[in-house]
DNA sequence: CGTTCCATTTTTTTT
DNA sequence: AAATGGAACG
């Protein structure tokens, strides 16, 4: 150890975080402000346990809300004493998932149980009722979760989840099933560990043997379920401290109860609180204006930031006429910024939801501005990627007819609804066992279905067991992705289509060479995929602006914000629900408060929603902040921003409904193209407009080609060339 | 059985 | 705009 590097460290904090880090024995609430340096005293408080309380690291537990918070944790705690390598640190989840991979046959799993996502739960769902629509499965689904969240189990009052008394039979059939299959949802990586804990009391005396200390990060967005898989590894000798900020509660939709954190010392008696008020991350303008606005919420502790940091220039407010001109508008600004030298890691562009990306993806693309993407359009959501892992999971479990399903008649085998249910009526007597069951119904099946029951058969008992040659996991999916025929299949579509399934799936390959060849191996890669979403494509070293959904910013910081989207509407997204009210407002919070030197905000008065436009009011949040705590601007000139209102104040602020604009005096403009013209493409080649028309004043062009197939084209973006007949 | 085409609808946020 | 679900067709 290093106790030099230890006492340093202490001498770098104030004396509140220094209490927090040097605090031990009975429990401990942290409420921790944005930018507060929360972090640094988690991590201080591990090498202060480490170090000076001879605490043995492997018996220390910290818990994270992200995979990605969990390795940054990681990270800084090894790099101020290596010892903090032995550290569990994971999330809720993954916990969840490591102690019941331990310990599953207490609960009649297997070992190799894969975990469900929200996709899988729903095709479940579908198959104990075929005949409803997805929508109605949909909104099921979503009510099992929360029932989760709240830790209750079909035979619990289910009254504040649902009136109807339906549910109740549809969690008990959906529970019923999953537990056949021996496979677990998100929910019951928490639930069913509680469960293991609270029924097994020698596992749970060997887990309050072994952990002594447990920390907890962002504590405000844990839920019941989670709050009550706490209690129950928490033993009479354990140290507990965790870490929030009721200011930045964000997951309520989820089930976060803010009344975990609020009632933290109520449930574990002798508490200790302290409170970290200086904000060391943003200017003191930044600050006035965030604690401005979530003043507005009735239902918080309360408390105010401060900061010796210089005040800064004041926070901008730019009211826009639509997304289009949002994304045009920062596009301009990055573009100066290009010019000046200024990095573009400095910024980063925030908004509500992942749709809204697209825009300025598009306009980037176009103005040469390379951006990083995190969170959106999740890389193992993907139709060809979830085949791959279907395949897998199918291969761990035979008893998955969630992945079976997916995967039996993808390429076509010829095995459709008929053959289908033939081969599920023989589950019982395969005891579940979906392989079996197909050997079985071979008999049944028309010589069709046969031919392609046993391709299929006598591909899984070819795959099940890793290739001999091959050191990763990568060997192994390599022959499933090939000899399922999903290769070509995808490769087939990526022709007609022009997508890129293939090398998303060249992705996955890589991604499976850090698991060794074996059926463990698959498992925990499956695990890790299920349970870490967070993974971003950063082509390393490159200089990218970074677009963000404001969930996804918990935790960061940037020198300059741009908050996008700020309409009624979208943020906050419902204004009925004033409970919810708070929560948006708790997550403008967040979003102000990423911001270390630079704030921005846009509010357009009109959006495509649905692909059409829809008027919108400017955010009420705009509204709540003080006028002397921003400067407002109207309008957006290419040549940069102009100081003066291109239109009048009271037009866009104070929430009048913008003027809809004349959709016929914008359509002066001719097109360059008319039906009957030959056009070239360099993706389709040769063809002929079909069609001219404009949406908004964005022509839209429609060519047929030579091959047959069709296409539209955006002449703006991509220019077709006119060529003789 | 499987594809294609048309009408209809639309999750906000994520482990 | 994109995804779903159903009908119609080969």
């Amino acid at each position: 150890m290093n106790p030099v590097k230890l006492t340093q460290f202490l001498q770098t904090l104030n004396p509140r975080q220094s209490d927090a880090v040097l605090h031990y024995e009975n429990p401990l609430l942290i409420l921790a402000g944005a930018g507060s340096g929360k972090t640094r005293v988690i991590i201080g408080k591990i090498a202060y346990l480490i170090g000076s309380q001879g605490i043995d690291p492997s018996s220390i537990l910290a818990v994270t809300f992200t995979n990605k918070a969990a390795e940054e944790m990681r990270t800084r705690a090894a790099d101020l004493d290596p010892r903090a390598q032995g550290v569990l640190i994971k999330t809720f989840h993954s916990f969840g998932a490591w102690l019941l991979r331990r310990n599953a046959t207490h609960l009649g799993l297997s070992s190799q149980f894969t975990i469900y996502d929200d996709e899988d739960q729903l095709t479940l769902l579908g198959t104990l009722y075929p005949e409803s629509n997805k929508n109605q499965l949909r909104g099921v689904a979503r009510q099992i979760s929360r029932a989760k969240d709240y830790g209750l189990s079909p035979e619990h009052n289910l009254d504040q989840i649902t009136g109807d008394p339906e549910f109740r039979i549809a969690y008990r059939r959906y529970e019923k099933r999953l537990r056949e299959i021996g496979n677990v949802d998100f929910g019951d990586l928490i639930g069913r560990t509680t469960e293991l804990l609270t029924q097994e009391p020698s596992i749970r005396q060997r887990i309050h043997d072994r952990f002594r200390v447990i920390l907890v990060d962002e504590y405000q967005d844990s839920n019941l379920a989670q709050d009550q898989m706490l209690r129950a590894l928490t033993g009479p000798q354990t140290y507990i401290c965790v870490v929030g900020d009721d200011d930045q509660s964000i997951y309520r939709f989820r089930g976060a109860e803010v009344a975990n954190i609020l009632e933290f010392a109520t449930r574990y008696p002798g508490t200790d609180t302290i409170r970290l008020e200086q904000n060391y991350r943003s200017t003191g303008s930044i600050l006035a204006l965030a604690g401005a606005v979530v003043s507005k919420n009735e239902g918080r502790l309360g408390k105010t930031l401060w900061t010796e940091n210089p005040e800064g220039v004041l926070p901008q407010v730019y009211y826009l006429e639509d997304g289009e001109e949002e994304a045009a508008s920062i596009t301009q600004l990055l573009k100066e910024d290009l010019a000046k030298g200024r990095p573009l890691e400095d910024t980063a562009i925030l908004y509500r939801t992942n749709a809204q990306s697209r825009l300025f993806e598009t306009s980037f693309l176009h103005g040469a501005i390379p951006y990083r993407i995190i969170g959106t359009l999740r890389f193992y959501e993907r139709e060809e990627v979830k085949d791959a892992l279907a395949f897998l999971k199918f291969l761990a479990n035979q008893k998955d007819e969630v992945a079976f399903r997916r995967i039996i008649n993808k390429p076509s085998r010829g095995l459709g609804n008929a053959a289908l249910s033939r081969i599920l009526d023989r589950i019982t007597s395969a005891r579940g066992n979906l392989a079996l069951s197909i050997e079985y119904a071979l008999s049944d099946l028309s010589s069709k279905a046969r031919k392609g029951a046993e391709a299929f058969l006598y591909l899984v008992r070819d795959l099940e067991h890793p290739p001999a040659a091959g050191d990763t996991l990568t060997a192994w999916l390599s022959v499933v992705i090939e000899k399922s025929g999903l290769g070509e299949y995808h490769q087939e579509q990526d022709e007609v289509a022009g997508t890129q399934k293939m090398q998303n799936l060249e992705e996955l390959l890589n991604a499976a060479s850090l698991y060794p060849n074996s059926l463990d191996g698959l498992t925990e890669f499956l695990e890790a995929v299920e349970l870490d979403s967070s993974r971003e494509e950063t082509a390393e070293g490159v200089d990218a602006v970074t677009l963000i959904t404001i969930h996804n910013t918990k935790g960061l910081e940037f020198t300059r914000v741009l908050c996008t989207g700020m309409e009624e509407g979208l943020f906050p997204r419902n204004n009925d629900d004033p409970l919810e009210l708070e929560e948006e407002r708790r997550l403008f919070y967040v979003a102000a408060t990423r911001a270390r030197k630079e704030l921005y905000f846009y509010s357009c008065a009109r959006r495509r929603i649905h692909g059409r436009y829809v008027d919108s009011a400017p955010s009420r949040f705009l509204d709540e902040i003080p006028p002397e705590l921003c400067t407002r601007h109207f309008g957006y000139e290419p040549t940069g921003f102009s100081k003066k209102p291109s239109r009048p104040y009271e037009q866009n602020w104070g929430r009048p409904i913008p003027q809809p604009r004349d959709k016929a005096s914008t359509n002066t403009v001719q097109s360059q193209y008319k039906l009957g013209d030959r056009v070239y493409s360099d993706e389709y080649g040769t063809g002929e407009v079909r069609k001219v028309t404009f949406n908004g004043n964005e022509e839209v062009v429609l060519v047929q080609f030579a091959t047959g197939k069709t296409a539209t084209f955006l002449p703006r973006y991509t220019p077709l060339e006119k060529v003789a007949e």
